[in-house]
DNA sequence: CGGTTAATTGAACGCATTCAACACGAGTGG
DNA sequence: CCACTCGTGTTGAATGCGTTCAATTAACCG
């Protein structure tokens, strides 16, 4: 393998993250505003997307105008990868961001063929496992569970005790397959049981951990 | 890339395609019984498997016994591809079937590490396209929509008139997220629209396809 | 502050589920 | 050939969860 980059300090890591590395090395920066657009539906899949602050949801709009969320995605994570040509779904800042973005011939010029191809089926992996983990909350959970697990994801990703939410109910409700009463109801519900308590529309505290793994299922 | 075994007609095809040939040449054939279970939860990942007669689901019980179907597979379909280094959910027959077993360091050895990972990519890519579709399904349509969507996906596979259903309503219902009740009446109202017909309770017919799309959204 | 958007709450509705009974088909044995 | 049974699928009636529609409240921002 030729490396056109130092990455020697690089070797020990996991394949996906060799690739965020080298993203976010070498990558360009960019910054979007709260609600821009970073890549669109159709859009040719050409770049990997590394992102550095902020939040950024995936969406999908169906021919009929439903709309469904792919996923969230946080500081540190790679995002924008999609299974063909061209992108599913479109990707969008929820709120101010900064974001590092390589085309792919760039990581593979810095890193080597293999090595990008490599990254590229552990992070396809990871995206794989996000799925099928979101399906499984699409297909058999309760509004309660779904409200609870997605609760219990978010806080569980940082360990300051208060937790931001960078999405509104809207975006809550279209990726847990709900309509944003229902998700504003349940979290209603989960506060009057003391299991999660709101300190503003977007900050919560979770009071109750082992309730609140219980229902998430 | 040294070959150990003779590929070079495979050289044009999508880097999945090699896999599946491979598998399918070298790999050990077996044959199961329907029902039986080819792979369980939690057994590690080792081996690629390609269908060549039968069909296969994959099955997930979650810990409060609440069942989903991950996919269906027919023939020459590379299954068994999973995201982890153990299998989140288990491989069954649905009818009597015939696979092909490779270990992956055999296929690594038959192709090359390259191929393999490249071949791998490209499948699990794939994999995620279809857990996309299963997720949108999942989300925002109705239980006509479901089983709607479901027929056509099956039928489409197909070229015969008649369209045989290998699993089933149980294997339906955990497939699209519904009750058994949902889905047999789903399909006695599809039949009174005219729009499928049953000529057996496993072999349906489409008789008009364009109202078929539009319902499957 | 007022104006605007986002979120919550209430009441009625409807779709899918649940619970229960019935029908059908395949396989077995009298 | 029919009776019996078991597994699978269908149908019916009642219930309930989440949605829909509508009104109110709370947060945000100039």
């Amino acid at each position: 393998m030729t490396l056109a980059y130092p990455l020697d300090d690089l070797r020990d890591r996991r394949p996906s993250a060799v690739l965020t590395e080298v993203v976010d090395r070498t990558g360009v920066r960019m910054t979007f505003r709260r609600g821009t657009e970073i890549f669109a539906q159709d859009d040719e899949v050409d770049h990997l997307y590394v992102l550095v602050s902020g939040a950024i949801r995936t969406t999908r709009i169906a021919a009929d105008g439903r709309r469904q969320i792919g996923d969230f995605y946080y500081p540190g994570d790679l995002f924008g990868l999609e299974p063909g040509p061209l992108h599913q779904f479109s990707g969008e800042a929820l709120s101010d961001c900064v974001v590092k973005i390589s085309r792919r011939s760039a990581v593979a010029a810095a890193a080597g063929e293999a090595e990008l191809e490599r990254g590229m089926l552990d992070a396809t992996r990871q995206e794989l496992r996000r799925t099928q983990e979101h399906m499984l909350l699409l297909s058999r959970k309760t509004a309660r569970e779904r409200v609870a697990a997605f609760l219990m994801q978010i806080a569980h990703r940082d360990t300051t005790p208060a937790t931001d939410l960078p999405m509104g109910r809207q975006d809550m409700a279209d990726y847990l397959g709900l309509t944003i009463e229902t998700v504003s109801r349940m979290l209603t519900q989960l506060q009057s049981e003391a299991i999660v308590e709101f300190e503003a529309l977007r900050t919560f505290r979770v009071r109750r951990w082992q309730a609140l793994e219980n229902l998430a299922a």
